[in-house]
DNA sequence: AATATATATTTTGCGCGCAAAGTAATTATG
DNA sequence: CATAATTACTTTGCGCGCAAAATATATATT
């Protein structure tokens, strides 16, 4: 009886990971000229649709968490393209806010994201079909960690 | 005129990062216990698909660079899954095997790839499509840069 | 009002990813 | 045969991701 094999291109997983890492490399060196990694980029980007929000809301946008967040802001920060300010409704909060040149950045970088759109080369219909099985299989994942709190406590 | 607004849900490159980082989130608690992490995992996938390799070749399969493998592999020899020895052919290149102790992973860790496929709940054709989508974008990512090695140079 | 619990964020420690530079062995070229 | 170019791997430096522990503020309970 043969041993079992594991097939690389079938697995899902890894079909995720190496193709995330890949394009998320093709991202670096143009994100590089506007001194951003593909994270802060994603930063920035929920920043431009809604602006002067909590860490946490900016935790549940992207699927990271405060963790790799706190520090993340704070180099965003460094480089002069947000604020951070406590709130002073809940002075636990953090109310983070794009400056000037933050929100300048939003139609500098309109090109990258086309860019990268086009090289991948999907149909609409690919586009689609891959979008609604990630969201899928996100919600499955992170729908049961939080119906599930009593596995934490 | 509305600003133009970024859409998460619809993003290919976020969609595959942030479940791609779910998934391995999901799989660290069972790999824990095996003393390995998810790119380690892949590594002993691949040994135990095909052992003695050069790690040349198991960058090439995973789609990692050697910085990244050299000091993985080391960890896992220290753990005692692997040997790493120097070729006798080439005194450049280093022969990857796997311990006695690596190959008894084998066994041990079959249910945690078959309960993470059933965790994310896919029907055949779903899997296939993002695999097969998967694949395309990164053998269009990938190509490019091996194609046209003058960029680099 | 004191105390317990929960929430928002920060810190710490470790393992990736990867670009760039470095080392050592091999192959190609004059 | 010397030397130039290539190849296989290692090292360095930086920015994630994330679990776990810590801090500080807010809310609930008694």
């Amino acid at each position: 009886m043969a041993s079992q094999q594991y097939n690389f291109a079938e697995m899902v997983c890894f079909s995720l990971y190496s193709t995330s890492n890949a394009m998320i490399r093709e991202y670096r060196p143009q994100l590089d000229e506007f001194n951003l990694t593909y994270p802060q980029f994603l930063v920035m980007m929920s920043l431009w649709n809604k602006d002067g929000v909590f860490i946490k809301e900016l935790c549940e946008q992207i699927f990271l968490d405060a963790g790799t967040l706190t520090p993340l802001l704070k180099r965003l920060e460094k480089k002069g393209f947000i604020l951070r300010t406590k709130s002073s409704l809940d002075e636990r909060a953090i109310v983070i806010k794009l400056t000037k040149s933050g929100l300048s950045l939003k139609r500098k970088t309109s090109h990258i994201f086309k860019n990268m759109e086009c090289k991948i080369k999907l149909t609409r219909m690919e586009q689609e079909q891959i979008t609604t099985i990630c969201n899928n299989i996100l919600s499955r994942l992170t729908a049961k960690n939080r119906s599930n709190p009593a596995k934490t406590a």
